[in-house]
Formats: structure tokens, C-alpha cells, sequence
DNA sequence: CAAATTTTTGACCGATTGGACAAACGTTAG
DNA sequence: CTAACGTTTGTCCAATCGGTCAAAAATTTG
């Protein structure tokens, strides 16, 4: 029963506890920015009050980190999936699928981390040099190696993944602006059928070996 | 030598301390966001005491709502130019450049804009739905206008739109990121002319016609 | 039951915040 | 010089911030 990892053992109000309050701050935080954000709001949110949200979380800090911690790993698990079997085309063509869903279903994660990013990332930086970066170098590989054998038009790897990042989130970090632009009609729920369409072919048109 | 608009006058001096602060707050608001930006921050920023900043701008809040109306401007002013004559594909490829270079030499203002949008553009909703659709509705019917003509593929202009917006302005909101990625060669000077060359080659291929 | 432990709360604290204000300072015009 | 006006600053304030603490309340354990 002892936790394998440095991690306290808990009681189950506790995980419960921990849990609503995590879920209210990735609510809070999302939406106003760490230093926008007070441990009242994310308290009032929680239902709870603040001293007793700090009984569970002794920093705000702490907070932050609990859930930038769980974000990375969901987050990059599609770009982790991007294997070398399978036909290059599908391959990618399903990994912006992914990412754009991720935006429509999570969101407040991107935001969240959209805006930990924006601020010059200082609670995440080792990650972005450490593991993000060796997991985007190790997957540009495998994207090169598709070049090579003429699978995909030949390109920079790098800027291609910078590329689906960037449109797929764009439908979550800039959500009011595209339903503020697209208007009622056309930003309703049908907006994400109309995105995955139009990435499909901007990509994979792009994408497509000369032959 | 009055103004035609409903501005006050106002003496050398306070046009030239206003845009000294505005530029400190542009600095400070673009990493920190409005909430976690503080007028004394702003104020050593400017080169002077926090009563004398508030003697140019009575409140925190009239200095953002400035540099919003001024940014707004500047920003769409690229679209605005994409215009009816000339050759589409050169259209598209010069707007795309020259959305690129704004991320390159305005970082700040593209931070700050992404600031506001994240955090549901509270202060500037209205401008989206009003100025903002309307200019890009106008655009999207000349884009529109192209795929009849056969000139591009046919495509969602909007959804185009925001591509190219997503695209480009990653390489500002998300510069950190970026450069963690790329790593100490590729990230540094050269990063802008590989992002140009690479989302050339995305666009331009994947919109040319099937002709 | 009662004791031990965990959870919750109200009251409080020092620091920081946005902003007010009158007094001091500087500059210019008569 | 002096009066008028524009500029700058030190001081102060109420509100809010993150966080502490002791004590009450609830729960678990024996």
C-alpha cells in the first residue's frame, strides 16, 4: 500500500478533496492567469473555504504545479503516439484529429498552459528544454525518415509540428475570438467538423509527395 | 490645432511621458497580463514614481484600454490590405509574410492581444463581433471569390483565416516554447526564415488549385 | 462509549495592491 | 519679481492578497 513514488499517502477525503480543488483551478487559472487568480476564487469554486483549501494545498503554488504536472503528460500523449508503423499520411492526418479534439474536449488545459507559455514559462522551462524537447526531436526523426522514403513532401519537421500545435489549440486559446468571428450560425457546436475538415486538406494537400 | 476627435489637448510634454508609459506598459502588461501587471511595475518601468504615472493616466485601467484601441490597428492593418487586384496565390504568400514579420518585430503587441483573447476578451468582445467580423467577412467573400474564379482551391476562408492568424502568431505568443524546441542553433536569428520558408510551402501547396 | 485523529472554520496578520491628495517643485508669461 | 500653471513627489488609505493559527467540529479508531 506504500506509494512507490515520493508522493504522500492519502486518506480518501483527502483525494476527493484534492481533486475538487485541482478541478476548480484548472477553472480559475485557465480563464485569469496564475498571478490573475486568488486561492479565494478557486475556494469559492471548490465550495470550500480558504483556510480549509490551504489544510490541502499548502501554497498556491503548489496548486499550479499539481496541475501543470498532470497537463504535460495528457498533453503530449498524442504527439507519444505518433508511431513509425502505419501509413505516414494516416499516421499525422489522425494525430491533427487528436490534437483538435483535445482543444474542443479540454479546452481549459490548453488554456492553462497557453498561458503559463505566454508568460515566458517560468514554472515549466526545464520541461520545455528537457522532455518536451527530446520527445519533439525523436518524433522529427521518424517524420524525416518519412521524407526520405518520399512518403511526404520533404519539409522542415520541426515547423510542421509547430504548425498542428498551433491551429489545433488555436480553437481553444482563441475560442471567443472564432465564435465572435464565425457568429452564431456558424460557431455553434458544428465548428470543429468545419476545422478538422479544413485542416485535413490544408496539411494533407500540402503534404502530398510531388509524384 | 484642436482635435478633431473627442481627445483633449494636451502639452509636449505629457504626449511624450504618455507614450513613454504606454511603452513601459506594453512591456509589462505583454509578460505579466492586466491582472498580474502592478502600476509601480509599470511606473519603474517608465522611469518614474507611481502618483506621477497616475497623473498621465488616471486609472490602470484607461493605460490597457489605450494600448488595446492602438494595437487593434496595427494588428488588422495586414488584412485590410489584402486586397481584390493581383494575382491571389502572391496575395496569400505576401499576407502570410507579412503577419510573420509583425510576430517577429511586435512579440509584445502579439502577447498582449493573446492575453486579452484568453481571458475571454473582456474588455474587447464588442470589437470582435463588430470591427473584427466585419473585416473579415468582407475578406473571406474575396477569398471566396477566388475559388470561383478557380484561382485558389476551393476551401473555408474563416477557417483559412485563422490558420494563417495561428500560424504566425505561435511564433510570437509561443516564442519560448519555440526556441526551447528548436534549441540554441536552430532557435535563434534564422528561426523566422525557416517558419517563412516552411509555411510557405503549407499554404501555397496546399491551396494550389488541382488544375 | 471515549480517545485519537482528521477536517473545518473564524479571526487574524503582514505585505501588496490601486488610487487619492495636498504640498512641493519647476516653468513660463506678464 | 510674481502670479499662474503644469509637473512631481511623499504620505496616506481602504481593499485585497497569500498565508497562519488556535480552536471547534466531524470523523475514525479502540
Amino acid at each position: 500500500m506504500t506509494d512507490s513514488t515520493e508522493a504522500p499517502r492519502r486518506t480518501r477525503i483527502q483525494q476527493e478533496k484534492r481533486e475538487l480543488i485541482l478541478e476548480a483551478a484548472l477553472e480559475v487559472f485557465s480563464t485569469n492567469g496564475f498571478r490573475g487568480s486568488t486561492i479565494d476564487q478557486i475556494a469559492e469554486a471548490a465550495g470550500m473555504s480558504k483556510p480549509n483549501l490551504l489544510y490541502y494545498f499548502r501554497r498556491k503554488e503548489d496548486i499550479h504545479e499539481t496541475l501543470m504536472e498532470r497537463l504535460l503528460e495528457t498533453w503530449l500523449a498524442p504527439l507519444r503516439e505518433l508511431d513509425d508503423i502505419g501509413d505516414p499520411m494516416t499516421e499525422l492526418r489522425s494525430y491533427i484529429r487528436r490534437k483538435l479534439e483535445m482543444a474542443r474536449d479540454f479546452p481549459r488545459e490548453s488554456r492553462l498552459f497557453a498561458n503559463e507559455i505566454l508568460q515566458g514559462a517560468p514554472r515549466i522551462m526545464p520541461l520545455l528544454t528537457g522532455e518536451l524537447k527530446t520527445l519533439v526531436d525523436e518524433k522529427a526523426a521518424v517524420i524525416k525518415g518519412w521524407m526520405r522514403a518520399g512518403k511526404i513532401a520533404r519539409t522542415d519537421p520541426w515547423h510542421l509540428i509547430f504548425a498542428i500545435w498551433a491551429t489545433t489549440q488555436h480553437y481553444a486559446d482563441f475560442d471567443v475570438q472564432v465564435r465572435a468571428v464565425l457568429g452564431p450560425n456558424r460557431g455553434g457546436e458544428g465548428r470543429f467538423e468545419d476545422a478538422a475538415r479544413f485542416l485535413e486538406q490544408l496539411f494533407l494537400d500540402g503534404l502530398k509527395p510531388k509524384g
